[in-house]
DNA sequence: GTTCAATATTGTCTAGGACAACAATCCCTT
DNA sequence: AAGGGATTGTTGTCCTAGACAATATTGAAC
């Protein structure tokens, strides 16, 4: 704990909520009720503004703030914690629980043996789709929880890019069509849902580039038309709100000719029900094979000839 | 061009300047000096926005807004390109000049074959020295001069951080004192700094252990005192405001115990005088075994034996 | 020349009012 | 009873104009 009490400027970085939300909240509900200093200014509370993370988190998934700001902590965690889907059974088999047990013992060295060994008992695509993705939920579950740390999850985040790149770099690069762009919006930092979609689109032969993360709209579409892509595909976790994340899928949308699909996977379409038109949802890697075999009927090309 | 008129919230986003700063500047200089639509809000010109995002630009190397607001658009962008360092006289030696051909065409599997090649013919050390901290200067230049899109910088630095870490995957991790914690602070979210520096102990033997990028200080004092780290290596763009960068420094030297110490690396520091105490300037790279030695000096360790 | 105090500049905070965009209700019609 | 359209409530963002702390800059005294 550095300091217990923060500013407004500090609360807006925090929990994504504008000065402007903040204060009229405070107007209107009550709620956040902070302390002011001899000069004044607003001062919260770290439990305020915690109860702010929270209501923050909940306003993404379409929930409204004046019944939230009356509930309490708990109420708001365990409604945080629960209508996500019920979380894969938490998985308990060795890989994952030991993965978990090395980060809870800050072992990095550990860490990176055992990511590399399951990599190559499992092969690429397996350790994705039985390893990484759900490994992925556990350890952004145990963040959200509290039981991780933050600088537990960035290891976390920094080994398993290191062996996913690792896997991607032994990967011939292939000619097969779609051509996919493979980046995210801005404000999406995660980098392990492209670096997944990346894996397992390589593996199916498939032509694709990078541009890494948080790619501005404009230069997304400049670069499909430059590179001659015929998908863009976007990945999204939960730290992008849906609703900024819808309006900029309709600018990308706009941007690009209709010849030209955008598909979009990750986290955060759990929670959504719909999306705009004219964009493919591929709500799980395992997809992909299938995603590509349509493609290629909507286009008349060869039905996926084997790699 | 999208729209050539746009509201106060795009242009925050857009330039970094606060709402609040927009409309003081407004109230005190006179510009910017938007319309209104016909509900009285601003709507700003592109030609304002473009003048606001060069003044942001010169704002983070220490000029005041007065003079700025009131000077014309070519002569900020004068001052913009000119009086950084005059770029250490562009070298045109073919793997340069074959990277800009590379990134000019948007071609990215010959950049990935001629960036692999390099590395091969170089060696990992020599290829960072000599070639990848030097491109990523010259990138970052052609960048902000407008000769590289968005997207290209995205594809160049996506390819080159795969070859490096390809390079660092292949080095045995050492036990060699002491160990550095490496990571940047909150809002610098560039990588290549990081992985350079990175490879560059691992091939000295130290142990390292990265965190990936933007980690919260409270997280980076915790995870150093958790790992038993040494060092805590931070690297800097010039993506970030050199007053944050030093708000910062300081609060994490006052969160880590006196016998951690702190190094920092990279681009902001070219334009910067002095740091806090308490905090140790690796300009370059190459300087890294020297530093490791004084280290080994300081705290009476064997005298840096050969790896 | 340095050092210290006085003054100017600059960003961020404050308050309360206004309104557009969206969601939820209600009432009327079919 | 169900669908559709108007009314009402909710919510975020914008507005003005004043205040002040933190930081530069200037000026005066040594």
């Amino acid at each position: 704990m550095t300091s217990p009490e923060v500013g407004i400027s500090v609360v807006e970085r925090e929990t994504g909520l504008s000065k402007d939300t903040l204060r009229v909240w405070e107007r209107r509900y009550g709620f956040p009720d902070p302390h002011r200093d001899r000069h004044g200014e607003r001062v919260y509370s770290a439990e305020q503004v915690g109860k702010l993370r929270l209501i923050s988190r909940l306003l993404d998934r379409g929930l409204r703030p004046r019944q939230l700001v009356a509930a309490s902590i708990e109420e708001l965690r365990a409604r945080v914690a629960a209508p996500a889907q019920p979380s894969p059974a938490a998985d308990n088999s060795p890989p994952f629980e030991t993965t978990l047990k090395l980060l809870a013992a800050y072992d990095d060295a550990g860490l990176r043996s055992h990511l590399s060994l399951t990599l190559q008992r499992l092969g690429l695509l397996r350790f994705i789709l039985e390893f990484a993705a759900p490994m992925n939920v556990q350890v952004g579950d145990a963040w959200s929880r509290g039981t991780l740390a933050v600088s537990q999850e960035h290891l976390y985040s920094e080994q398993m890019q290191h062996q996913l790149r690792q896997g991607i770099g032994t990967i011939y690069p292939g000619r097969r069509t779609p051509s996919v762009l493979l980046t995210t919006l801005p404000g999406e930092a995660h980098q392990l849902g492209v670096l997944m979609a990346h894996a397992c689109l390589a593996l199916e032969g498939v032509r694709c580039i990078s541009l890494g993360v948080q790619t501005p709209i404009r230069d997304i579409a400049q670069a499909a038309h430059q590179h001659g892509a015929d998908v863009v595909a976007l990945s999204f976790s939960e730290a992008l709100r849906l609703k900024a994340a819808l309006a900029m899928l309709q600018e990308l949308r706009a941007q690009l000719p209709q010849s030209i699909e955008i598909w979009a996977g990750g986290a955060l379409w759990d929670h959504a029900q719909d999306v705009p038109p004219g964009i493919r949802l591929v709500s799980r890697l395992e997809h992909i094979p299938h995603e590509l075999a349509e493609f290629g009927q909507r286009h008349g090309a060869p039905p996926a000839a084997a790699v």
